[in-house]
DNA sequence: CGGGATGTTGATGGCAGTCAAGCTCGGTGG
DNA sequence: CCACCGAGCTTGACTGCCATCAACATCCCG
């Protein structure tokens, strides 16, 4: 058991993942049922509809969570980062599409015996109740931007979000974000189209609020002023 | 204790609650801490961003659960039923208002309190992380309806929840529903205007899917067919 | 250098929001 | 008993935002 739980102890992200909740015999325990795994970018672990057959931690890299209508639109319904737990435990199909975004590694469990460990180690199942609740939490402001706000709050808001995430303390001015995804997963992901995301984007470079260097994903965010006006946040 | 516990398995939604994942000696613990109480129609429970003081179980009634812009827009960002746990453990400060809709009774928890309780009640813990995994689902459901969804399905999705929930089991075509929320929750809730609403509503009305007694509240479901033909469901 | 994926920009149209008027119904008080 | 009133609902006219369709630009990879 020391061994497996050694693999635990040197994770780059066992201390902002669910493991964090665990002791060293719950450690040990996940440590034996898990192993890593690489996704390619594009690459989906889960489909929506599908057995549900695993839960994972996402150790590094990002990935999306989507649900689909019938006739093909897609809404992604979260994005995951590294330390992001991955999966629906207790139940037997999934109901969304998990793919990564860039190379992603994961530490994957299967799903039955993962539930299997979650009942003998309350820390961990403590820590997963958190995390879901703050997951809860997410989706309920998102829900909230896409039933009301408008397009240019959606974006603003959006940007402001990568700041943080990207610079949680730094009030500095000037900012560069390295812009995760793609117009088309940022329009997934804010109910709008490429074509909105993308007329939006030059709007705020008009407005001085962002610079876009090659038309890339990097954004330079200038003024986070504008943002904040724009964003109208609650 | 016995005494204690007693009025909770005399309780109406001991089955549906979280109370139904409590053994004896939990449901003491939480029976000790609870006490009743009844809210009035448009009575609110909590205000977003006040301390967050307290959690519950709806005994009876409907209550929503609403976040607001800046601007003052509000969104229904969950509906509760009698059997649903309200509040939100191990934050400081609430999110999100709840109001009650219809007079409502809640057993009501102290937060901190009912914090305690859960540490040292595996089960009620585990019961509570299965229902806001459950939120969350939904929570993402209701994401791709706002994102993706128009008006027509928005109202045909609404109505067919509604439908599930008065018979779950019953396949009848002509189902009465009485609606427990007014037009403008009803908009709130959909992410769409008062006068959408009304007007898909007497659409629906025109093509024969539901008929609409007195312009109230009660709804009559005439033909099922044609609200899943709509509704676009993933 | 070519070709496909990704992003930008433009023209147009439709769906839902806004503003406004009228209707229905239940309640209240003269 | 009826007149009045106000809240909630419906309907209409108009506007505006964003989706759609389309063409073009740019980048990346071979």
């Amino acid at each position: 058991m020391a061994t497996a739980s050694n693999q635990c102890l040197d994770c780059s992200v066992r201390d902002t993942s669910l493991c964090g909740g665990a002791d060293t015999d719950d450690l040990a325990a996940l440590s034996a049922i898990g192993r890593r795994r690489t996704l390619g970018a594009g690459q989906v672990l889960t489909w929506a509809g599908d057995a549900n057959l695993l839960c994972a931690n996402v150790v590094a890299g990002i990935l999306k969570v989507t649900a689909a209508t019938a006739n093909g639109r897609e809404q992604i319904v979260g994005l995951l980062f590294a330390g992001d737990f991955v999966g629906q435990p207790f139940t037997d199909d999934s109901t969304v599409t998990v793919t990564a975004l860039s190379e992603s590694d994961l530490c994957i469990y299967p799903r039955e015996r993962f539930e299997r460990v979650l009942g003998k180690a309350p820390g961990l199942e403590h820590a997963l109740l958190r995390w879901t609740m703050a997951a809860l939490d997410n989706a309920r402001e998102r829900m909230l931007t896409l039933g009301q706000r408008g397009a240019q709050e959606r974006i603003a808001g959006f940007l402001l979000d990568l700041v943080d995430r990207a610079s949680p303390g730094g009030p500095s001015n000037v900012i560069s974000i390295d812009v995760p995804i793609s117009r088309g997963d940022m329009a997934d992901f804010l109910g709008l189209t490429i074509e909105t995301v993308s007329r939006q984007l030059t709007r705020l470079k008009g407005m001085g609020a962002v610079a876009l260097p090659r038309g890339g994903r990097t954004i330079l965010v200038q003024d986070r002023a504008i943002l904040e006006a724009l964003a109208n946040l609650g």
